[in-house]
DNA sequence: TAGATTGTTAATCGATTAACAATC
DNA sequence: TAGATTGTTAATCGATTAACAATC
């Protein structure tokens, strides 16, 4: 099947799933229903049966989805079967809160090197990692043939460093700067804006605080 | 207008709009079109009017829009003309990484307190803050009347939590922890999950990487 | 067999966009 | 006036869901 042909929000709500079935396994559960995923998740069986089936039949009828079998499908579609190495640029606070993010290994990523245009910064150890200097970036990232990249830098270097990346080689960044990138369309860009969220929900809130 | 009339994934776009107009306005720029807006976003025009036009007129024809007035009204429409209190739930890498976050005050936000519940992090301090233990949460949230929160604790304590900020009265979480979070549904969540994002760009990677 | 649950079709629902009159 | 751009309607497009046959 064309990967294209698959709507994103489909693909955007798999590894919501994977995430479901890791949980449930390290809780020893092995078999689990649509109806249970999507209560979970807060979504109806339906759009969890849709969504797979357009990979394939996984489940078996009257049971449910075998659940340690579903995890190998999802992370074969998604390829997370392997582990990705990860350029991280920025070697401020939330760098080093990356650096220490366990989950990364466990769900199919592994940094690789952590960058930083500060003299600060250059030559510093974050746990295993000694900070390279960003103009070397290039050279390790065309090396290693590194294909993704997490932006943790101040919004003002944020597009600047994005370029950098793309020349590189990078295909996928994933941005903690607040700002949207403007990037060649075969690169994909996921943004993280933390205020964003938090703005969409005061938009519901009741306006009276002390 | 009723607040709940209105989509929520225009909601969720409204930010983006602030942030770049923002942007623009730090810049220098006074007036934007919707076609600017949405060239810098990679969205269309045709949306983003039809997003404002849910709260009113704000654009002059053949001119387009003055973007003080425009922040202004957004500003209002979100209710981030006010700044929110928001209380912290975890002191390790990821919150000191958020005391440390300028953008929180410029976007309508403060940090009011820090909590969490290792003996180790009590006490200590972060930047202006002391960390306190978050068995006082309740009363602090309580007497402040604080409605938002932010989760930065292992994935495996961040139901309890939860739990414990909505018994307190917290009506809007941002939470970093990599699990869907069940709660009443007057209460909001936003979940921040870096994986989440990075597994549905691996979908479409080259599988060739060295 | 009876009960449960899948995979899939077709209907419904909702979001995006093309088109354009209004107007600065 | 001519050109540009808004606000809005109606058409289109795409996503969700109800319904159900298949089957474990």
């Amino acid at each position: 099947m064309d990967p294209l042909a698959i709507p994103e929000i489909v693909i955007g709500r798999l590894p919501l799933y994977l995430r479901t079935l890791d949980l449930l396994a390290s809780q020893g559960q092995t078999v689990a229903s649509s109806q249970e995923l999507g209560s979970r998740l807060g979504i109806t069986s339906t759009q969890i049966r849709k969504d797979l089936s357009y990979f394939g039949e996984f489940g078996k009828q009257g049971t449910g989805y075998d659940i340690q079998y579903l995890r190998e499908q999802l992370r074969s579609i998604l390829q997370v079967d392997r582990c990705w190495d990860v350029a991280l640029v920025g070697a401020g606070d939330l760098g080093h809160a990356l650096v220490n993010y366990a989950d990364f290994e466990r769900r199919g990523f592994s940094i690789a090197a952590v960058f930083d245009k500060d003299r600060q910064k250059i030559g510093r150890r974050i746990e295993r990692f000694e900070v390279l200097d960003a103009v070397t970036l290039p050279e390790v990232i065309k090396e290693r043939r590194v294909q993704i990249a997490i932006i943790a830098v101040p919004a003002g270097e944020a597009q600047e460093v994005a370029d950098m990346l793309v020349n590189a080689g990078i295909k996928a960044i994933l941005s903690y700067a607040p700002i949207t990138v403007t990037l060649p369309e075969h690169v994909r860009v996921h943004t993280i804006d933390p205020i964003r969220g938090l703005q969409s929900m005061t938009y519901y809130l009741n306006p009276d605080q002390s």
